[in-house]
DNA sequence: CTTGGCACTCAACGCACACGAGTGCCAAAA
DNA sequence: TTTTGGCACTCGTGTGCGTTGAGTGCCAAG
């Protein structure tokens, strides 16, 4: 890679990051004449040519048909995203809206649904904001409800506000003192530790119990383990689906599979799951594992109640999309949300 | 009403129907002559000319411009799915489809989803159910918890299945026997009721406690009926979005403002809303209150847990659908998440 | 290495024209 | 009175064709 670039002067990576900015604004082959106007470049048209065959040579740009102007490929976008472009901050006002804006949030699902449509209308994009995990979290408080007899409800709460819920059918009648021994033990043992190392630290419990509550505490248990693995049933919040119809001029065909794709949390978890933690990642075009959106890219981050990430968020958009405002919106986005779940 | 209807006599009808039925298969303006040769009415094409001539003077179709064939109109629409349409009803080996598909739903939220999916795939359009609401339902099971000394967590537990969790910040420290004590109170008073019932019942609780622990019983109960009263917080899942690609020709102007009415609960909430209880709902067109809908058509039904309707859902497509299929699909969806609900 | 000049390419546009599906109307038949 | 065949008419769609112009590649001069 290296290699590649060191043959690209500073005049041709001008070029590309010109040729890339006005493609995004107006969504049209740009030809040399219109570069040199727009942008000014100090050279004449025809050295611009030179360079955007060197560029087309490289495969970083190529024309749609022989007399158009040029269109960046991914590799281009690619280019422009690693070198030439740098995260534009929001601006003061910016700011201020997004966190107004955050700070009205009741609870978790607000603070997500808020979270999802804001980036939406910031990026004028597909916006998708994960829950916060479960396996990152830590335990606040484990409640046991007797419903019935030998029904009992379990109820899990996170440091990061989730609430999830379980019923339990217990082998046998549960008594209300039990119960209670339980619930005291499992909370002593298990408050403020995080999800994964709860088992470890309650497998000995039903040893504790006398002979006939075993299987019911071992049914209990069972069930609260089942809820902490689950990690498969990580949620996901969308908004801006309308904006998809900015996409292109070929219609149906684009946003058809990005529809698709978009209906299936799977592949939503799998985007974003491709996210390294901490830094923002932006998967061009066929950088996308998913046939459906090689006609888009990801801009996704990580974000969290505290120094370290629980969950991530991203947009999805036409591989022609304003990068550095995208990049800056997502970004001041995941801060703000970090910190409002670090303050509840 | 009766009077326009009386003027068109049993072969108009046939010729509407006919043009609707050749209409929604084809999607495109159809003739006099293409009709007679496709459905066996016994006439010429010239007399179909005539009676379509009269069915343009009552406004059931229009031709798109001159030498084009007809389309039906609203008004047309309305026509055909009140007197000329009958429910069609699904094939046994749909019926075992549906039923099959929905029994492996493991929770409400599975069952919702899971019903959400279905309907849009059977229909091919845009599926929307509402979660069974908490107004028709009644209470099983409410706890409080005790996170901080002046923190606990209300939890509500609905007979559909529903949990609704919040937060309640108290003036004052809670004492566990206090907590322990109200929550048996509100128990015993509160299960099994209705929701709406609840409040008048517990309002009379906090002068049967200490002096100094009514603010705090006064706080809890007063965001238990917050959360008993919000209503607004119905919520909606949606499914099948990728079919509104399958729209029509002039695409993006059609499709954008159902994307973000599709994104708005409110509007969603408000077009179920609409449905008369029990009753299937189909509003054509125009009919639609929210004009970003208005080239839709909505067929939408109530279902319950038993002989009463707690919630609704319901289809959006294009006015060109097939009304009888997709109210054949949605009346047999609903009939058997009822069934469901009615058994967990 | 840069630049102006120049010939070349090719999508987009406009236009004229023919085609044909579909209509409305009318007079004759039922 | 209703139905039907015939007929002239409308008008959107498709096709072929020349024009336009943005944009290119190449080359020779600066």
């Amino acid at each position: 890679m290296a290699g590649e670039v060191r043959q690209l002067d500073d005049r041709k990576l001008a070029v590309l990051r010109a040729i890339v900015q006005d493609y995004v604004g107006t969504e049209e082959p740009v030809g040399s004449k219109a570069l040199v106007e727009r942008h000014n470049l100090g050279v004449s048209p025809a050295t611009v040519r030179n360079d955007m065959a060197a560029l087309e040579e490289e495969g970083y740009i190529h024309q749609p048909h022989t007399s158009a102007g040029r269109i960046p490929t991914d590799k281009g976008y690619r280019l422009f995203v690693d070198k030439l472009a740098e995260i534009k901050p929001m601006s003061a006002p910016e700011r201020r809206a997004i966190r107004h804006f955050l700070d009205g949030a009741v609870d978790l699902d607000d603070v997500v649904a808020r979270t999802v449509r804001l980036l939406a209308q910031l990026t004028r994009q597909v916006a998708v904001v994960q829950y916060p995990s479960l396996t990152r979290s830590t335990v606040r408080h484990i409640e046991l409800v007797a419903l019935a007899p030998a029904k009992v409800m379990l109820v899990l709460i996170t440091n990061t506000g989730r609430v999830e819920q379980r019923m339990v059918d217990c082998p046998g009648t549960v008594g209300e003192t039990v119960l209670a021994d339980l619930r005291a033990r499992i909370n002593a043992r298990a408050a403020g530790q995080r999800l994964p190392d709860v088992p470890g630290l309650l497998e000995d419990l039903p040893a504790i119990f006398e002979q006939v509550d075993r299987p019911t505490v071992s049914t209990v248990l069972a069930t609260l383990f089942e809820a902490l693995a689950e990690q498969n049933e990580e949620r996901i919040m969308l908004a801006g689906t309308a904006n998809l119809t900015r996409f292109g001029h070929d219609f149906p065909l684009t946003i058809q599979p990005v529809l698709e794709a978009l209906e299936e949390q799977v592949i939503l978890l799998r985007l974003l799951g491709e996210t390294t933690d901490a830094a923002m990642t932006v998967r061009i075009g066929r950088e996308n594992a998913y046939e459906g959106l090689i006609s888009t890219s990801v801009v996704s981050v990580g974000y969290g109640s505290g120094d370290e990430s629980v969950a991530k968020l991203g947009v999805i958009g036409p591989t022609r999309m304003d990068y550095p405002g995208t990049m800056g919106a997502v970004r001041a986005v995941a801060r703000y949300v970090g910190q409002i779940l670090a303050e509840s």
